[in-house]
DNA sequence: TGTCGATCGTTGGCATGCTAATGATTTCAG
DNA sequence: CTGAAATCATTAGCATGCCAACGATCGACA
């Protein structure tokens, strides 16, 4: 049972992730980053006009309330700003300072030898085998995460219960 | 550089990794179970004859303190027993109670049930080719969190300093 | 025999992620 | 135009994982 591919997959994918992220961190230390906090900073490079919270932790795949942490740190140390949106006083947009802007080329490349060193002996064809493999098992994955979550529990109350 | 296919899987590894665990903590729940303590029982399950700890952690895939507390829980809800070993006094050797032997089929169906699921649409062939390109990628990143960690920090001082 | 180092399990403190609940807003119905 | 529902960011509290530091024990070597 245990032998059986698709357990075997469950297993080394949670592994491998956890193992990843660990030595990614470990990389990223001496510069003050962490992973969840790198790929914050990667995904704003590409939006110079700034993005929503909502929006980035979209991108970055965490949860809204997850994001807010790591912005409280990586505004403190001045990689970013928030700043209030004119139009909407609920919405604050995420921007990287001046700070973050040139250094982020460097801390790119931690990211990008780490990927070439642990996928040194994997062919191009493989590694987008993999990736759509686990496109179509997170497609299946996201319905259930969503709505439903565990089962039919308190549907979203937000003011006075009954 | 965030279409390139190796960062993709890096993003898609963690993500899916997470959701997967998500989703199957969920079902697990009204069992009174979770993903880390159903993959220590079905290990356990393979070993009547019991698991010292530390074994017991390297074959799921965590460290020793980490397992501690999901043992804790564990024997306080009487899936399972830690016994001390008569040669060796440090050593406990973990067995799994009457209790969760029977249980442990139903138990068992959830996660395969769920595999099912998510991988419905994914042939043997390709869930055995991404088995393999993990498990390469794991056996690169192991070396790298086992002696050194991060750098030549803090060689072990366990008594007086300096 | 006695001491020093290794091993085993445990604990404390940290990091990341989640859900649920809240306050401030905006939007939409009536 | 007014009140209910939705949206956004935030907080509190939980779970899982890690590392560092211990106490107890075992082993090996002088």
């Amino acid at each position: 049972m245990t032998d059986e591919p698709s357990y075997r997959l469950g297993l080394e994918l949670a592994e491998v992730s956890r193992l990843w992220r660990n030595a990614l961190d470990a990389r990223l230390k001496p510069l003050g980053l962490s992973t969840a906090r790198w790929v914050a900073l990667v995904n704003l490079s590409a939006h110079p006009e700034g993005l929503t919270q909502n929006a980035l932790a979209f991108r970055v795949g965490i949860k809204g309330s997850t994001l807010v942490r790591q912005l409280d740190q990586l505004e403190a140390d001045g990689w970013v700003v928030r700043r209030g949106q004119p139009g909407d006083r609920r919405v604050k947009r995420v921007f990287l300072t001046a700070k973050a802007r040139p250094a982020l080329v460097s801390i790119a490349a931690v990211g990008r030898d780490l990927r070439r060193e642990l996928l040194r002996d994997c062919s191009d064809a493989e590694i987008r085998a993999s990736v759509r493999l686990l496109g179509r098992v997170k497609a299946r994955l996201q319905p259930l995460a969503g709505p439903l979550a565990g089962d039919s529990r308190t549907p979203p109350r937000l003011v006075a219960a009954e």
